[in-house]
DNA sequence: CTGAAAGCGCTAACAA
DNA sequence: TTGTTAGCGCTTTCAG
């Protein structure tokens, strides 16, 4: 491995006549420049970043915590993440926590002994405020952190010193879906949620719009109208199945993401449930594959790469110690209206159709 | 940030001597050693592992290269390599080439500078034996590397002193594609395949097991039955749409990836063409969603974490400097039949059937 | 503008 | 068993 030092006797200068060269911050003689540069080009040298991370204290590297990089929402939001990082001259550490809150806070810790720069926290790898304040307290003086897409409530967090978050405002989508649904007419209305029980939801922010919106026009949403799931496909069919088995069963499901969604379709295919004839379903990310299913999956979602974009803005200023202007940031997603909502022509005239995107 | 020097001070002991009882490759007395774990512990001092790195001249990270992490196939490899790669104690760098060779070689050299142990390198990400060359090349003194998944001749690689390389034998699995529909009674088929032209195809291996078992039998994969995409749903949506708009259409696709295969699936829906009645599709990968659209996609594929298994066994071997055994590992794929080739009871006795796995 | 020197935090001979 | 010493390869004052 040819170093710095290499290069330095080639030259006939100092290891840290290179370095200036390198780093161009100091200005070097035109003469003693080009030597140089030709010394670098002859021996093929290319600086050693771990040595270079040692004595600047920085690594260069960011790294990304999410739930899992298999489910397509977060493995489109990570290719986003991930551009932006190498743009910016970062390469980037994943680490997918299996939804497991432990071993996220395990990551953290090991991530910030790797002295990583920066630290992406998607939501659903850790959970709630207790985890913000660990985050928080062994962020002194490690790593710049920024949330991303939490569920919890940003206020809260705010109120807390939280950590700078980006995300999507969750329960606005979840209302675009209720008010959807309504406007076609639903009454029957399940919901498909990420979490176990009514008390250990996953996904809050999106049932709580959901539900909310539902009783803004006192339609309810009994305990027995919401199934979880774990946001996979498998758990979405299993519960729609469920509920399409029940005596009366609902003529529509919103599932908090479009995995689970698209579980449900096939749950609705294989009971002979027509869609979006006898039962409508909406999803939750706008995930690529909901546009190539049919019916096509009606969906709430947002741009991921802006939301990328903002992210990755607000950790780049956190790792060059600025000061964060805006420290929530919450992005309102659309509604994107497909097949498995309404078939054209066959919905009422003032409710959305096939194409539309609310609001 | 706590040094290992002020954890020396506090237990009265030289930087040495708590790196010893930090590595416990040395014996330490057990009351100094305590000393030491009292004074980690109340200064909650956790080791710079970049420092370590730089000392030890190795980092602990290893690095994974691919085409494309939002396409599930590679997220649920990923996902698989994250794994295993954390439970020997590394972590993973993440790098997609979005099928840019050129990029792929500029992100080779950077993660060598970069110091990884390791780099385990999809196919798609680079091509051909010239990368392979540069690879080699590079790799004196440099990270082990392993090639997963490519789909140039394992044994033209070996014969070049290639890295060692773990994938599947993609010509078999296509040729148990074209051996399932011509059972079927398929003889208009046609395929869609990643790449541009016909000197310029990206699945190599799939295209040509293909065209050989349906040539074995006297059935011809003329140009004209060959299009192309870029292994994205989009790009096999329109394939297939040209393909079923033609006068003649085919009653059978075989595409080289299930997003491709999907793609296929809306355009024949779209086309009001019914599979699998009308048109036969089958996929490659086995990506967990096509379990779940309607009709559930057939297609070939192998155990991905098996194959992550065996690759990062590999790798790992090579990190440690161990004499690679067996160099070229191939895994052979099944077919999954499901849905969109065979509606159950409508098959020839012969032929496979909905939930049979081939061979 | 360039060189000398110190040091980033940790490890690994070798001595004591 | 523990301390001393000398780096790993690069950056960064500070002199010259």
């Amino acid at each position: 491995m040819t170093t710095i030092s290499d290069v330095a006797r080639r030259a006939s200068v100092t290891p840290a006549t290179v370095s200036n060269v390198i780093s161009g911050k100091v200005r070097v003689r035109e003469a003693t420049r080009d030597r140089v540069l030709m010394a670098i080009a002859e021996l093929d040298y290319r600086p050693n970043l771990v040595a270079r991370g040692l004595a600047r204290g920085r690594s260069e590297v960011l790294a990304l915590l999410l739930p899992d990089i298999a489910n397509p929402y977060h493995a489109e939001l990570a290719r986003e993440v991930e551009n932006i990082a190498y743009a910016h001259g970062y390469r980037l550490l994943v680490r997918a926590t299996a939804y497991d809150v432990g071993a996220g806070r395990a990551y953290l810790r090991d991530l910030a002994d790797r002295q990583v720069d920066g630290l992406l926290v998607m939501g659903g790898g850790l959970a709630g405020a207790d985890v913000c304040e660990g985050i928080v307290q062994g962020t002194e003086q490690g790593p710049a952190i920024v949330l991303c897409n939490w569920e919890e409530d940003v206020t809260r967090l705010a109120a807390e010193e939280s950590p700078p978050t980006v995300g999507l405002d969750f329960a606005y989508g979840a209302a675009l879906a209720a008010r959807h649904l309504l406007r076609l007419g639903h009454h029957r209305i399940a919901a498909i949620v990420h979490g176990t029980t009514p008390d250990c939801v996953v996904h809050t922010g999106r049932l709580r719009g959901f539900s909310t919106a539902l009783a803004g026009v006192g339609v309810r949403l009994d305990d027995g109208d919401v199934c979880y799931g774990d946001s996979s496909s498998e758990s979405g069919y299993a519960a729609a199945t469920a509920l399409l088995t029940r005596p009366e069963r609902p003529t529509a499901i919103f599932a908090t993401n479009d995995l689970m969604a698209l579980g449900a379709l096939a749950a609705a295919y294989d009971q002979g449930v027509r869609v979006p004839d006898e039962l409508a379903v909406i999803g939750f990310d706008n995930i690529a594959m909901g546009a190539y299913v049919r019916p096509a999956l009606t969906t709430v979602g947002a741009p991921t790469r802006d939301l990328a974009i903002e992210a990755m803005a607000m950790l780049l200023r956190g790792v060059d110690g600025q000061e964060q202007r805006v420290r929530h940031l919450s992005v309102r997603p659309s509604l994107i209206v497909r097949g498995s909502t309404t078939s054209p022509g066959r919905a009422p005239s003032w409710a959305a159709r096939p194409g539309d995107v609310l609001p």
